[in-house]
DNA sequence: ATTCTTTATCGTAATATTGCAATATTAAAC
DNA sequence: GTTTAATATTGCAATATTACGATAAAGAAT
């Protein structure tokens, strides 16, 4: 085997864990981080900031934007990529909701 | 290659980046949920919970374990796993952050 | 039209993850 | 001390991820 068995779980599962695996990366984590600091956006920044190759960013700014962290504009010939607030505020509900679900219950360790 | 080049990093990255990581599966966003829910959370009743082998269960647990997201106290010859809060407050805190910068600047898309 | 700049895609090697059967370990129960 | 029950570890096959060089694509600048 070696493949997720997603079908499962439910979607909603499956949507957090794709957001939180999108995050599990360090180079990801900078990009986030980058984004969330400066005030331009372009990709060719993020690629002189971060210790990767040109190929290997691009890869990790796929995989952000798949999950639904990022979004990319065209500016030009260069591409402005932002952060989703939208799925950002998701995954913050989210933990939210399980840090209530747990207050409500004795943890037991 | 193929290794997370994890050196080039901050360590408050890397860290953030290996939490993520560990709720990057369903299978243990689906754990950590029931460990949320249940007020016992026996090993065994995990194993009984999901759709996977008891290995495969033991391999996640140790993997959320290893991220601090639970951690295990034995009771007999079971093992009771629970939340531990510090870490989900570390990461909803880390978030919180990240979204305050966020505020602060003009999200250009 | 050609060249330059910027980003994406392809191909591929190295490594990591996922899942499970088989087996080991540990402690309770008898 | 044997057996039983609960969890962990090992070993391995299938698949996924990470990283990068080479190359493609698309628009800007000349």
């Amino acid at each position: 085997m070696g493949a997720t068995k997603t079908e499962h779980y439910s979607q909603n599962q499956n949507a957090i864990a794709s957001i939180a695996k999108a995050l599990g990366h360090p180079a990801r984590i900078a990009i986030m981080e980058f984004l969330a600091k400066v005030d331009t956006c372009i990709c060719g920044d993020i690629v002189n900031e971060l210790p990767l190759a040109q190929p290997t960013i691009s890869q990790h700014l796929k995989e952000l934007k798949n999950a639904g962290l990022i979004q990319g504009n065209i500016e030009g010939n260069a591409i402005c990529y932002c952060i989703n607030e939208k799925t950002m505020a998701k995954l913050q509900g989210y933990f939210i909701n399980l840090a209530l679900k747990l207050k409500k219950k004795n943890n037991c360790c």
